[in-house]
DNA sequence: TATTGTTATACTCTATAACTATA
DNA sequence: TATAGTTATAGAGTATAACAATA
């Protein structure tokens, strides 16, 4: 187990860092031409798994919870979402798209003609191959013993 | 050629959107930990290739050329880079990293552990195709006759 | 006591428009 | 006239700290 990553990997790194550039700039315009911000598309998308607690929705966002409350309250400026009380815990509120919400969300997706051209020329094969490496290098909980 | 994206295609896109999520919280933390936000650190990664002029520089992080001045000001401020007025044309300005600009650079990709991690995980095969792949989706120029 | 959501504050990012100094 | 960099401005994102309501 080399404590240098090799080349290999400097050249894999330079990569994902241009790929990342190209999909988050197609997504960014995608959510602009619907205008909206890259960070409202991406809150709209996690709300399209399913409703979720605002403390929650930061946590899977990676920001603090503070940021929530401006960010929600565009999107629902907009009747893109509804907060609606918890029936179990009256602290907690539940954010969960409207149907005009859903319909900007696939928009979104939609408008993302540049990745998904992208994706459509791959043959089938190598788009399986694709989605078992990038679960492999990006959701395996990089487990191997964290010397206890 | 398919109007409608399959839902092979649906499952790529949902992956690349945690994928590269990771890796962009990845790096995100990693410019923190040198106190710095992902902007001034994407912007210190793309001069790591070299110098570049104000405008190219903000061509290239694909923002307003009104941006980059801020940004390069506090990172001047900082002494991770230093602005040069071009020999050749007296309205232009070339920005390049300093010493200690560059260490900053690379302490920022050292730390981003978890997708160092999970890239190190892979056997060198499957390293070369995922580069390969990467390469297909986003470095390919998308071309194809956009109807004339 | 601890947690949820919010507010207040300060800083950064972002685009638009207008300005200057060059070309 | 056109372009490079800057400034001014306004809106949005971001983290920190403090707060009220609830658990």
């Amino acid at each position: 187990m080399p404590e240098t990553p090799g080349p290999g990997t400097d050249r894999l790194m330079e990569l994902l860092s241009v790929s990342l550039g190209a999909y988050y700039g197609d997504f960014t315009a995608a959510a602009a031409a619907e205008g909206l911000t890259a960070s409202q598309g991406k809150t709209l998308s996690v709300l399209r798994r399913g409703p979720s607690a605002m403390r929650a929705l930061a946590t899977t966002l990676a920001c603090d919870a503070s940021n929530m409350t401006g960010i929600i309250d565009r999107l629902e400026k907009r009747a893109l979402v509804r907060r609606e009380p918890s029936p179990t815990d009256r602290r907690v509120k539940t954010v969960l798209l409207t149907a005009e919400g859903e319909r900007t969300v696939d928009a979104i997706r939609a408008g993302m003609h540049t990745t998904l051209a992208g994706l459509e020329a791959l043959p089938d094969a190598d788009r399986g191959a694709l989605e078992d490496l990038l679960e492999r290098v990006f959701t395996a909980p990089a487990r191997g013993g964290p010397t206890p």
